[in-house]
DNA sequence: TTACTAGCTTACTAATAGTAACCGCCTATG
DNA sequence: CATAGGCGGTTACTATTAGTAAGCTAGTAA
């Protein structure tokens, strides 16, 4: 048989055990590109209640992969998410998933 | 704001719906390279049972993307996995996520 | 005979996710 | 002024998934 060579290290394992949580891969697809609020991603993503929105954007914030924006010139007060760039970055891989999806 | 330009098609769910459950990730990515035994996948994967390796094998093979092989001419008897050319196309996407993780 | 390995399965508990209702704040409408 | 509605959530409760530990079958090995 054969031996595995990729060994496991702690930062692959994290990033599995992110993407391994219900909803985080398809909310960092969704948000591959621009700001979006709340609602918007609601209605994006079939399926996804709010409770659980709510939970993973602030773990995805706190994992820096989003930030989140109180915009409070807007009435009412608009909250817009947008990936930083560490986000956007393995956004780039989730949309090579995508792909591989429709074949 | 913007609006969100990437449907979510049925595929793409289905895809990401396969990965949010836990270990797949890992698993397809530690078998990215070759055959390997169940107990091979439990010693690459730490903390992964074998009640949970079992059953995502099982879906796994459902979906597709694993091929089980029980090897007789082996004694004992001896149960090797490899992907098939479906599995092993995502975990060359799942090699990028790795690659990321490891900036 | 006793022990050990491979490849699982079963029964039970703990953690995670889904559902529905509700909140505070603001604005628009009558 | 009252009331209704949208936004961005939170809370309490239930259902589904995952983790733990034990055991099982079949085949060596000592």
């Amino acid at each position: 048989m054969n031996n595995i060579e990729t060994a496991l290290c702690p930062k692959v394992e994290a990033a599995f055990t992110l993407l391994a949580k219900k909803w985080t891969g398809l909310i960092l697809f969704s948000m591959a590109s621009g700001e979006y609020c709340f609602n918007e991603l609601m209605a994006a993503i079939p399926g996804l209640s709010a409770r659980l929105l709510s939970v993973r954007m602030r773990e995805l914030e706190e994992a820096g992969l989003v930030k989140r924006q109180v915009r409070d010139e807007l009435s009412p007060i608009r909250v817009t998410y947008s990936l930083t760039a560490k986000g956007s970055s393995l956004a780039a891989v989730l949309l090579k998933i995508a792909e591989w999806a429709n074949n």
